[in-house]
DNA sequence: ATTATATATTCGAATTTATCGAACATAAAC
DNA sequence: GTTTATGTTCGATAAATTCGAATATATAAT
């Protein structure tokens, strides 16, 4: 196998067509040049120049050689080089999964604020379920995910930048349904709907009230879009987190919240990552671009 | 300076995703492959491939360089391979791929002249379908290729030297059977067959008749010797090269041909090599004596 | 929980490889 | 014939690579 090396000192004595003149631009002796080239050819079964004590001129096989690997030099400066890519923060492709419950209501907050500080950013978006997200995170098939917490994270790292509460969402015609705040225990008494089994916002929504799944909960929905429109439609009440507020109740006068009065934050919403990540400084730099945003639009 | 070495190691891990499987692969110690990967993290200030002593990935910039680093050692691969120009031409051994639909055909005419004109030569031949022989050219794995044109060549440079057209096979009792040349619009009403998706021949045969694929092409087989037995069966016509006319139509007389009125040449034939690629004497030289050959034939 | 297994890494010793300077060989210039 | 410039050879020394044993740790099995 042939060496960089080798190829270096050959092209050296190619640009100087003289040993003494390439061996001092390369800051090494005539005889380790000369050796290193002759080596060389050895290897390759070919001699790239036919010199004698007088004169050093290319083979015919020498320049195509020699074209070939002045090319190969500058291919590898690339790679030396690509360290600057890394320079740059979040300018290279991402991919990043996210949760149904929080993927509507964060993303269009905040990418139009990623857009605009790391246009060079290549972002992919993954939605799925809390567990399958931990589970290409592991696997290494993304790079990292936005989960709400608590969640069984099996060694993933969290980084938390957000913490919320939860609101009651009742038609305005039940019972409590004029009130600026509730607790759980008033909550029991009507027929409150979650997401079907598998969405983390449920055990959070119904952590936060202290009640377990063996209760009243008959009814459970995909998304929280379609919860709504059965408290619309009269059928029960339900549990929404603060940050999707604004845009499940736009245009439906038929609702009103509450805020859950029970010890909080009810959740709290983090990227998770390997903790052999290389990208640590870009998940940072995410975390604290999302807090920035998520204070601006709600504090 | 990073070495060719290290790049070979960091390439085998590629491969295998496996520091001991590389390290039996590469015929070192597991010690010695990480520490060269390593170090070689160093030089380049990034690191290459995320690790634990469970799971071994590629990074963002990992992936830019081992692609990178891939293409580099084809191109130092074919510079040790160099030696051969030196001598006869075509006499080590090249590897060649070749298309079903013009292998049977072209390698009859042209193999014996090939024993007789270079008896050095060592010829491997590869049968396949356009795309994989193309990306097995791309990825150094065959010298050089027999395709018809035109395809998608993602940058290897074509060396044409035949072009033919296409001819109707029908059954003596159809309709238009007995026409020494037939049009496209004529075509279209009989029940034209062709071979199964992967074969650049349908598309080039679709091209050659300017009809799109959504047309009543409802059987298709897997070679066209398959077709022509349909043909005899009375299952409907089909399209085939000048070249293999010969070949299938011998010994069955129930069959008629007549030439594709359209527009052409329908297909043009040439090797395909990478623009880097050494050895381009020798392919000027097989292309001089596959069209010498093929116009003693057919001309 | 505990143990077993697999695997990447670290470390020090042994080996291999690279490098240097001095001596040598050779060809042109004076 | 002598001098000068230059590429190469050679033996001693310096540097690097490599290995195996020991280590650490994540996952799987019990």
């Amino acid at each position: 196998m042939i060496t960089l090396k080798q190829i270096n000192y050959a092209l050296s004595v190619s640009r100087n067509l003289h040993f003494k003149k390439a061996a001092d631009e390369c800051s090494v002796s005539p005889s380790t040049l000369s050796n290193a080239v002759t080596e060389m050819e050895n290897q390759l079964g070919y001699e790239i120049f036919e010199r004698d004590n007088k004169r050093v001129l290319k083979t015919e096989l020498g320049k195509i050689f020699l074209e070939s690997a002045q090319s190969i030099k500058l291919q590898i400066d690339d790679l030396e080089k690509l360290a600057h890519l890394k320079k740059e923060p979040l300018s290279h492709s991402l991919s990043l999964g996210i949760i149904p419950t929080i993927g509507p209501y964060l993303l269009p907050v905040v990418l139009p604020a990623i857009k605009k500080e790391y246009p060079l950013l290549n972002l992919t978006i993954i939605e799925g379920q809390s567990e399958v997200l931990v589970d290409k995170v592991k696997r290494g098939e993304i790079d990292t995910a936005i989960l709400a917490l608590p969640f069984e994270l099996e060694g993933l790292l969290p980084f938390k930048f957000w913490e919320e509460d939860f609101f009651w969402i009742s038609h305005k015609e039940s019972k409590h349904a004029l009130k600026k705040e509730i607790s759980a225990k008033e909550l029991e008494e009507s027929e409150l709907m979650l997401l079907e089994e598998g969405h983390c916002l449920k055990d959070q929504a119904l952590e936060a009230c202290k009640l377990s799944s063996n209760s009243n909960l008959n009814i459970t929905a995909s998304s929280l879009t379609t919860l709504i429109q059965l408290v619309a439609g009269k059928m029960g009440s339900t549990l929404v987190p603060e940050m999707a507020l604004e845009q499940l109740l736009a245009n439906n006068k038929l609702l009103s919240k509450a805020h859950l009065k029970e010890t909080g934050p009810h959740r709290e919403i983090a990227l998770i990552i390997r903790s052999t990540y290389n990208g640590l400084r870009d998940i940072e730099l995410l975390k604290e671009l999302f807090s920035k945003e998520l204070k601006k639009k709600f504090k």
